[in-house]
RNA sequence: CGGGGCGUGGCUCAGCCUGGUAGAGCGCCUGGUUCGGGACCAGGAGGCCGGAGGUUCGAAUCCUCUCGCCCCGACCA
């Protein structure tokens, strides 16, 4: 293509509404424009990248098998009810009424739809296993969407759904797609971490996301070099650094004593000269509307996806400070375990402490020498989140915690859409069974987001040739030199001849102008035809590396084609 | 939903406090000179100052309401 006539509306300078680097980079180059927040119009170059990154997905799930579909993004309310998941997305999801008053929604996922078609045709373990799968725009109405691309409210998706007669078929699916979804990012060129993840509202038994790892990025996840362990922070697990200071030995009753003005743990920590992790920390949660008092060690963070999971509960807030008063008869910044009447869970890690510092209920005080399972009863679970210097659980090497976007993830799903949509076929003793699923999900946009926050420079992108929107830019220096333009046109057509996803630069503009908008864009390579044409050799630039090498011009095209084939 | 910030040509921003006929740079158009990392000269086009109400002789500027966007938090298939 000739670059004089698309639309490449480069920006020389950043907009002020973009803050992440990939965000302010594909609205600079001409990638996408916003509508409104958390849409965004995808033009000619995003949409040539997303085109690139479809048809390497299509190609890995094509090989194990999966079959592609397109299914309705406008979804009747009824089989969201049949699921329970009309009710579970709450704001999440976008509703409408059609003219006759029914009630409509705009797909966020499409387990129902895919079940709904599962059901009504699968008759027969013979029929199994399956995986279907759909490239699709979805929706979600985000309470705030943000970070450019990475978080907004409509969204292309790759959706791939499972069926299977039993545990092991849907275990084999579960891995067919993992290892295919590592071939697809390797192709997209990321660095990318698979981890243990939780499976939140989509339900089901066992999850993993494939995370990249970028300060863009809304998660967080635990990983250990030494031995592979890695797991969304949420669910992460480590063994902590142990206390700063020991427990004073001996049997001694709590002890009241007076700390006026003093709230927060550090506070208290200085006050009386006691490090952090002598202390107990105390959280008055609300769990599924009952009151819970949550204790870790005072240098400790409470993990509310563990708290959840071990009080089972579906929705948990911290109390209100009201609500804290009537409980304590004191306020925050001086609770503790002893003497409070309500449900007490405590984190591991104070199994075994003894004689630590507590809130005392009473405001400005707090006791000496509290001993859980002496001076109160708890229960006790793994509610503390992972901090960088923990060490691992498997081989005891230290963790890193690490903020990464999230680009996938593969849920084992269980019985939960089969069993409330019924889906069952006849197993080979005739007996009708019921079908086992998983769904596995990647983010299309936050694939390109996500490659481009690992891959520029202060020039711009710096996409690999696999998703970039073209592959080699040939750019002549001086368009008045009649010799230049001819062999940047000769140079073109062998590009387009080898396969390559050639354009020419064609523009009249200064060298400089051409120079900055192809690093900008971040076209892999480039062919300069310029001065040196008159010896009869072109340069071949690598985008990323800045490398230049001098070739004969005939032998240009060869060149980058070889390049191409070296980075594949 | 709570907290904060910002809305002025396509982009980046000044002007607002202290009301008096709307500015700069970049980009765009025309002509000329240039041509290896965002050129130069000359000429030109382009703005209901987000919207509505109010105060005032007079509002981009002051007041009220409203809409939108961004950031932090809550939330996050």
């Amino acid at each position: 293509m000739y670059w004089s006539k698309l639309f490449i509306p480069t920006l020389r300078e950043t907009p002020a509404e973009a803050e992440v680097v990939s965000h302010q980079l594909l609205l600079r180059a001409g990638y996408v424009r916003q509508l409104s927040a958390g849409l965004y119009s995808y033009l000619f170059l995003a949409q040539r990248s997303l085109l690139k990154i479809m048809r390497i997905i299509r190609e890995e799930m094509d090989a194990i098998g999966a079959q592609e579909m397109l299914l309705p993004a406008l979804q009747p309310a009824e089989v969201w009810q049949e699921s329970g998941r009309w009710d579970v997305m709450g704001d999440n999801m976008f509703r409408l009424k059609d003219r006759f008053q029914r009630d409509l929604c705009l797909g966020m996922t499409h387990e129902e739809i895919m079940t709904d078609i599962a059901r009504g045709e699968l008759r027969s373990y013979k029929q199994l296993p399956q995986i279907w799968y759909q490239i699709q725009t979805k929706f979600r109405d985000e309470p705030r969407p943000k970070s450019g691309l990475l978080r907004v409210r409509e969204f292309l998706m790759k959706d791939s759904y499972s069926f299977d007669l039993d545990a092991p078929g849907l275990d084999a699916a579960f891995d067919k797609h993992h290892d295919a979804y590592c071939r697809i990012f390797q192709r997209c060129g990321l660095e990318f971490s698979a981890v243990e993840a939780d499976s939140g509202a989509m339900g089901g038994s066992q999850s993993t996301e494939f995370m990249v790892a970028s300060d863009a990025g809304e998660d967080y996840i635990a990983v250990c070099e030494e031995c592979g362990y890695a797991a969304n922070l949420e669910k992460a697990v480590s063994v902590p650094q142990s206390p700063r200071a020991p427990d004073p030995a001996g049997d001694f009753a709590p002890e009241k004593f007076h700390t006026p003005g003093r709230k927060t743990i550090a506070e208290v920590a200085e006050f009386t000269g006691l490090p952090e992790s002598s202390q107990i920390k105390s959280l008055v949660m609300v769990a599924d509307e009952k009151p819970v008092l949550a204790l870790l060690r005072g240098d400790h963070h409470l993990s509310e996806t563990k708290f959840a999971a071990a009080l089972k509960a579906r929705e948990i807030r911290p109390a209100h400070p009201a609500e804290i008063r009537v409980w304590f008869d004191a306020d925050a910044g001086s609770l503790g375990p002893v003497g409070a009447r309500m449900r007490i869970i405590a984190d591991r890690a104070l199994s075994g402490r003894r004689n630590m510092i507590a809130g005392a209920n009473e405001d400005d005080y707090h006791l000496r020498h509290v001993t859980p399972g002496e001076d109160f009863e708890a229960e006790f679970f793994d509610l503390r989140q992972v901090v960088a210097g923990d060490t691992c659980v498997n081989c005891g090497k230290p963790i890193e915690v690490r903020k990464t976007i999230e680009i996938g993830h593969i849920f084992k799903l269980g019985y939960k859409y089969s069993e409330s949509m019924g889906l069952r076929v006849l197993n080979d003793a005739g007996e009708e069974v019921t079908v086992i699923m998983g769904s596995y999900g990647i983010g299309v946009g936050r694939i390109l987001s996500a490659a481009i926050e690992q891959r520029h420079d202060k020039d711009g992108i710096a996409l690999p040739a696999s998703i970039a929107p073209f592959t080699v830019v040939v750019t002549p220096v001086n368009r008045s030199e009649p010799a230049q333009a001819e062999a940047a046109e000769k140079i073109y057509r062998q590009c387009l001849a080898l396969g390559l996803d050639a354009v020419l630069d064609d523009r009249d503009e200064r060298p400089g102008v051409k120079f900055k908008d192809a690093d900008l864009v971040g076209i892999p390579f480039r062919v300069t035809v310029g001065k040196k044409l008159a010896q009869g050799q072109v340069e071949v630039v690598t985008r990323r590396t800045r490398e230049s090498r001098d070739v004969p011009a005939g032998e240009a095209a060869q060149a980058v084609a070889a390049l191409v084939r070296d980075a594949a």
